[in-house]
DNA sequence: AGTGCGATTGACT
DNA sequence: GTCAATCGCACTA
């Protein structure tokens, strides 16, 4: 019998046609669908439930002095993986958003595990279901995900890659991005509204929508 | 070749 | 709530 917890086994990749050719539209879009990797210990997934937009033209963004060698997959056509080391310790996942030659991303910052949670578990050192991928370096930590899949194309079926979910749409609170020093006002990080997965300190219920989505151009309430 | 700084996390008061 | 570990990389000289 089916139930909401139940295990899925067999997911539908997501293709390159579908998957927006914009940072901002894909951080939304890739809210409520899945991050898969097959690994010698088995397949771990988990669903998208935090993402943030790091656009063209934004100072935060790592492609905004142009390409280095760390970079590069950033300018990768849009739904190509981009794995970089940050503070030393922890890895970050991000998708490639826009055209060949543009450099721009969306960072994955929290998954609701949902195969491989023991995998996940002994990865992370913990057996707290709620902190295995909440918060970006953990989330690499939990899927397995090392330097080794920068620049991967993840809609080809390989072994890391996207994936559709039925449970969509999701609602979709929207905030200022996490960590940052430079364009922090903007309001480009996105969340599944409800989550318990969602990383940072919980915003108040209401105060996104997935019917209004702030323009990278939207009057900033802080300044 | 040297320097400064993070898209974080975990430990601690 | 605060705070420091940690190191690859971009930048300067």
């Amino acid at each position: 019998m089916l139930s909401a917890s139940h295990p899925k086994t067999d997911f539908r990749p997501l293709t390159r046609a579908a998957l927006p050719r914009d940072t901002i539209e894909q951080a939304r879009f890739l809210l409520g669908r899945l991050v898969v990797h097959h690994t010698p210990d088995g397949m771990l997934s988990g669903r998208i439930v935090e993402t943030e937009a790091y656009p063209p033209g934004d100072a935060a963004m790592h492609a905004y002095r142009g390409v280095t060698p760390r970079n590069r997959s950033l300018f990768l056509r849009h739904g190509h993986a981009y794995v970089y080391i940050c503070y030393g310790t922890s890895l970050m996942l991000n998708v490639s958003s826009e055209a060949a030659g543009i450099g721009a991303g969306v960072l994955i910052r929290a998954l609701e595990p949902l195969t491989g949670i023991p995998q996940m578990m002994q990865a992370r050192a913990t057996t707290k279901l709620r902190d295995l991928a909440r918060g970006p370096g953990r989330l690499a930590m939990a899927m397995r995900i090392d330097k080794r899949l920068d620049g991967v194309d993840l809609c080809t079926g390989g072994a890391l890659h996207l994936a559709e979910d039925d449970a969509l749409p999701p609602r979709i609170d929207i905030s200022m991005r996490i960590g940052l020093t430079k364009d922090a006002h903007r309001l480009l990080r996105f969340s599944v509204a409800g989550s318990r997965f969602v990383s940072g300190k919980q915003i108040r219920h209401g105060e996104g929508s997935a019917l209004e989505p702030p323009g990278p151009g939207a009057p900033d309430p802080l300044t």
